[in-house]
Order: C-alpha cells, then sequence, then structure tokens
DNA sequence: TCAAAAGTGTTCGGGATACACCCATGT
DNA sequence: ACATGGGTGTATCCCGAACACTTTTGA
C-alpha cells in the first residue's frame, strides 16, 4: 500500500464558485429582525435571498463581507460582522458547485427607508418569522440565530443593535427576543445597573417612538467600560 | 444607478478549489494533543501539516470530514466532529485560489501506534506545544483550541476524549488542559457528582498507566442520562 | 524518607430567582 | 375606566470558591 493510497493527500481541483451572504440584523425597539432582498439573477430571479454575492478569487472573506455590508447600510463606525460557517451543500447551484461562506451582521437600524432600499427591495422580517427564502439561506437564518443567541450571553453585543440612545425596556425586549424568554423587569435593571455598561442620560424619551406606551428614561452604552472589559476577558452572562 | 451597480449581485465563477483539513484532538491522561502529518504534496512538501485534502465538486464537507477521519483512526462508533470555518485567505496556495475549511475531531486516544501511523509519519504534540505548520495551518489549530474551549465549558464532550473507563484525574486533567486553568479536586468533583453523568465502577486502576503514582477509582460515562440532557437542553456549566 | 497523587467536608459570599404594588399615559 | 408599560426592594436559595489534612505508593 503506497502513502497516495493509504492516506489520500492529493491535488486540487479548481472548479468552485465562492459565494458569500450576509445575515443582517436589526432591532426596531420589539424584536429581532433579519434583512431579506429579492434576488436580481438566475435561477431563483424574484425569490426572497439574504443579501449576496460571488466572490472573485481575489476577494478576502471578511473584507468582502465588509463591502457587502457598507454597499447595503452605508459606512459604520463600528460594524460587527463574523464569519459563521462554510454551507458546501453539492445541490446549491445548477452550474457548478458553489460554496457559500455567510457572515452576519449587526446594525443599528437608524432610518433605512431611503429610496435605494425600496428600489432594491430590501426588507425586515421578524426573527421568528423569516419568509422562505432561496438555496439554503432559511438554514443559513436558523444558524446564525443559534449563534446570536450564544453570543448574546456572553457579550454585550445587543449594544451594537441599539441606538445611541436606548431605554431599558427596549433593552430587554432585545434581549428577550434574541434568546426567546421572558425575564423579570426588577431582575433585569438589578443585572444591568451591577455592570458599568449603562449611563443613564438623565432625560426621558417622549414616549412616541418604538412600542411604547408611556415615556421612560434613556440611557446609553458605556464604550470605555466596554472597552476594559474586552481587554480582562469579562464575564457578562444571560 | 442601475440595480446592478448599486447592489452588486453577479454571476458565479468556478475557479476556486476546495480543501479540508481535521484538526483532530487527543488526550493521554495528562494533556490534550493535536495530531501532525508530513505534507506529501508540493508546495510544502515534507513539512507538518494538519490531515488534509482537496475535496472534488461532489464532496458534501461534513461527509468527507467523517471519511478522512476515518481514514485515519479507523471507524468509532461515536464521533464528535464538527465544522470550525472557512479559512480563505487568497495566499494559501500559489496555483490559485483555496479555500479550506477544517473540522475539529474529538478521538478516544487507544492505541494509535501502529504501523500505518508511523510510516505516515502522523504524530501527537501537545494542544501547547504545536510546532510550525504550514499554510494557515496554525491559525486553525488556535481557532480549534478557542472552539473546543467553548464546548468544553457548555457540554460535557470531554467524555469523547477518554475512554471508557477513566479516573476523575484524568477527567480534571482532561478538563485543566482544555480550558487552560487549574481547579480545586474537592469542588471539581463535588460537581460531577453533582451531575449524574458519572458512574462509579467500583474498581480500581492499577496506576500503572497515563502519569499516575498511585492506584484509583474508575469511573464511566453516563451516556443515559447524556441524551436526556441532550434533549432537554442543559445546563453544563464550567 | 520523600515526593506525588488520591480522597474527603465545611464555610462563606454573591448572584440568580421569585415575588407585588403604585404611577403615568394614551386609548 | 382601562390597558399597557415604567419604576422600585426584599427574602431565599444555590452554586462557586476557598481552604487542610491523611493515606498510599513508587522512586
Amino acid at each position: 500500500m503506497t502513502k497516495e493510497e493509504s492516506y489520500p493527500q492529493n491535488e486540487p481541483e479548481f472548479n468552485t464558485a465562492l459565494s458569500l451572504s450576509l445575515v443582517i440584523f436589526g432591532f426596531n425597539g420589539i424584536e429581532l429582525q433579519v434583512l431579506t432582498v429579492p434576488s436580481s439573477f438566475s435561477p431563483f430571479k424574484g425569490a426572497l435571498i439574504l443579501p449576496s454575492r460571488y466572490l472573485r478569487a481575489k476577494d478576502e472573506l471578511l473584507l468582502s463581507a465588509r463591502k457587502l455590508f457598507e454597499g447595503l447600510v452605508g459606512e459604520q463606525n463600528e460594524i460587527t460582522i463574523e464569519q459563521l460557517r462554510a454551507f458546501g451543500g453539492v445541490y446549491r447551484h445548477p452550474t457548478g458547485r458553489v460554496i457559500n461562506v455567510p457572515h452576519y451582521a449587526l446594525v443599528k437600524k437608524v432610518d433605512f427607508n431611503h429610496g435605494k432600499w425600496s428600489e432594491l427591495g430590501l426588507k425586515w422580517h421578524s426573527a421568528k418569522m423569516v419568509p422562505d427564502l432561496a438555496y439554503d439561506h432559511n438554514e443559513i437564518v436558523d444558524y446564525a440565530l443559534e449563534r446570536i443567541k450564544r453570543r448574546v450571553k456572553r457579550r454585550p453585543v445587543g449594544f451594537h443593535l441599539l441606538g445611541e440612545e436606548f431605554t431599558l425596556g427596549q433593552l430587554q425586549n432585545l434581549y428577550e427576543s434574541a434568546l426567546g424568554k421572558k425575564f423579570d423587569r426588577r431582575n433585569f435593571r438589578k443585572k444591568l445597573f451591577n455592570t458599568t455598561l449603562i449611563i443613564d442620560l438623565e432625560s426621558e424619551s417622549d414616549g412616541r417612538e418604538n412600542g411604547q406606551k408611556k415615556g421612560s428614561k434613556l440611557y446609553k452604552f458605556n464604550s470605555e467600560a466596554y472597552n476594559k472589559m474586552k481587554i480582562q476577558g469579562y464575564d457578562f452572562l444571560f
């Protein structure tokens, strides 16, 4: 038995295409949302998909994900974007083997109802009710939801989904929506106030926006405290 | 501005090669280990790499990982194997774009010092001291170590690395080695006994193997209890 | 005899959980 | 008036962490 037979190292075949999809998470004050777009190419032209593109041989994965993201939502100073994993079902494309390397991104969802968006058909959906998507994109969304669940438990990613100012009610909605369970309001507050991650802005929301019925106090995220935590390897556990 | 310009969906190019590497974790009773092999192909012929192969257009990812794994360590009834993520640095291969989709696997390390292994040059290394590997395989190992750390905290994966019978000292060594920290022996035992995951075998190891100096009690893994936990979504937190 | 690992209980503190009532506002 | 969400404090329990001595055996 030669080495070549027994240990199957072999030569590469350059016959696969690479695509990259984004699971873009947003938050409307009530629940977690995911962004879709109608496909403008065959196959599945017109069907809903995740924002996606095919990569060229020189395209770095994370860089391409960033560019795709920024092409859609514009430049943001702090973007959270992370690879999920490779999805390589052999059935994915009729012409040949396509490997998709989806990433997820978190976006502070402020005023994205521009003309460009409606023109392209971009649309938010409740993460609990994502419609049928083409390819294996529903599987990708499910995987992304599991990932975000785990991330949210460990790091205060939630803040990347909220605007600069937010109420504790919104923050709690976000956690409940991402983790799929309810928290006691008093305990939730206690927990947050025991960290140094929250700054009281001493002002009140007018109660008009985002599913509130009443004004409430506004807070912002303490990014210095957060950065300190990042260095030391914190524990933030929901 | 047309759709094609503003939203960059495009056509695929089938010009990428796919490879798959395995980070195979073993445990020798003292510390966590990783398996390497000398490369038998250019580039980097002779350099140490992770066990790897190039995929054909029809090869499913996970299936190929299993086959590669079984080709090396033989069939096992319970294998733990999971994709890490895609590694797509454009520099990875001189001939063209290669995407590697490494997986990690856990193996109960029993008697793998066969002729085939030494012939191929397979070798275990302490996870803390993995030598320089070709390509980006060190980066992959580091990533796998992070993953295993997280997994070990949440699920009793450790058991997949131990033989049928083990001592609590070995189990503790495994956790300490995987997580990179020490535990108090009494607290560690308490924690384990409070679960139902451990069965007392009422017998003693002779103390001769695997870095022991003294005989100690043997235990085995309670797989029924484990399966029940899996269904209900357990908490197992180190 | 010395070094190294196995075995064994108790105490303390902090964090998670459970729980109820009043207030403000918009419908 | 009523429904919806905002705001607030206390008691309990469990788990994690800290901590020391004796025994066995091989070197």
